[in-house]
DNA sequence: CAGTCAAATGGGGTGGTCCTCCGGATAGCG
DNA sequence: CGCTATCCGGAGGACCACCCCATTTGACTG
């Protein structure tokens, strides 16, 4: 795990500062919440502010690298759901277990949120990667006949995410689960 | 309308002042969202920063004032769809009036959130009132049967706050009509 | 083992934010 | 008209994102 990549080739020291660089803003990602400071995680990690700045362009992209390997863990949790479970089942318990991954990990809602009002949907790898893994898993609830035809992808993720939001804002993590229920329950035929 | 009031007797450049400030709050965060500039909007009413901190002691007292119009609508619309629809719909037009609402005022939608981790429900004005506008149009629904009874009114304000949330970082709003659908579908007695 | 050079660094600067302090202006009263 | 409580806003402190560029350093070559 934690094999974070970078962009391509990098020098050692660079290699070095840069999951530094991760490490630290793993930390204060979870203590601050997504807007937690840039400079103090250069700070933490002992590195210039110039250097974070390099490595990562833009505070979505830390956000993004930090959580990477999550996000690749909850994929590879629906890969084997796919597998094994039944179709409807499938779906709802990958459902919740992203919803439980982004409510106890701070700023990554905000992250898996579209990045903004003009981008297309599969702008950034993270979505993909998400699209990629669930996407099979409604698919299959829908042709059992579990799931609203109507239902996209899309609107699952952004249901989800927008919930550990709301969530993360409140910070009473019980609630989502309440919530997350009531939208789940939306999604099944109701015949 | 706009009878935005002041904490109370205020001497008349203040209330001037007061209303400048609340007018340049309301494009900017039109704008900007939610997290527009403090400054920047002390600078259209052509005002010190120091005046509008004076008037507004935070940000999320800006943003209440700024929508308070808005919400006491919505509350009064509360009150004649509860005299004069049918309990099921009543409570469904009414939050679709709301979602709408919030996904066409731009950070409406967070201050609608709870304020913080330990703070208590009815802490600020804001939400008492859309609970009281809102919460006999549940109640009722939920006694004619056409709504889950183990739903609390705090989850529907908070549900329809995450889309709208949600919705305002994709900047789609076609979206949020497709989430609340099935939200709302969700709410349902399924018997 | 040196010498070279592209790659990488980080201190310091710029321009922005939020928020507070306090000397000065003024509205509204008698 | 003059007095005073009220209100104002410029200046300044603490912080932040982001960039420039002189300096250092890793890695490759002879």
């Amino acid at each position: 795990m934690t094999r974070t990549t970078p962009g391509r080739p990098l020098r050692a020291d660079a290699r070095r500062n840069y999951e530094r660089i991760l490490a630290a803003a793993g930390t204060v990602f979870a203590e601050q919440g997504a807007d937690g400071s840039l400079e103090e995680i250069a700070r933490r990690a002992d590195v210039g502010s110039a250097t974070l700045h390099r490595h990562f362009p833009s505070r979505r992209a830390l956000l993004l690298a930090v959580f990477e390997d999550g996000i690749a863990g909850l994929c590879e949790q629906a890969r084997s759901l796919a597998r094994d479970a039944a179709p409807g089942p499938a779906l709802t318990t990958w459902l919740r277990a992203l919803a439980t991954y982004t409510v106890t990990h701070r700023g990554l809602s905000l992250s898996l949120l579209p990045p903004g009002p003009g981008a297309a949907v599969g702008d950034d790898p993270c979505h993909v990667m998400l699209h990629d893994a669930g996407a099979p898993l409604l698919h299959s609830a829908q042709r059992a006949g579990a799931v609203r035809s109507d239902v996209v992808f899309a609107d699952l993720l952004t249901l989800v995410t927008a919930i550990s939001l709301a969530i993360e804002a409140t910070g009473d993590p019980a609630e989502a689960e309440r919530l997350l229920t009531l939208a789940l329950n939306g999604i099944h035929v109701t015949a």
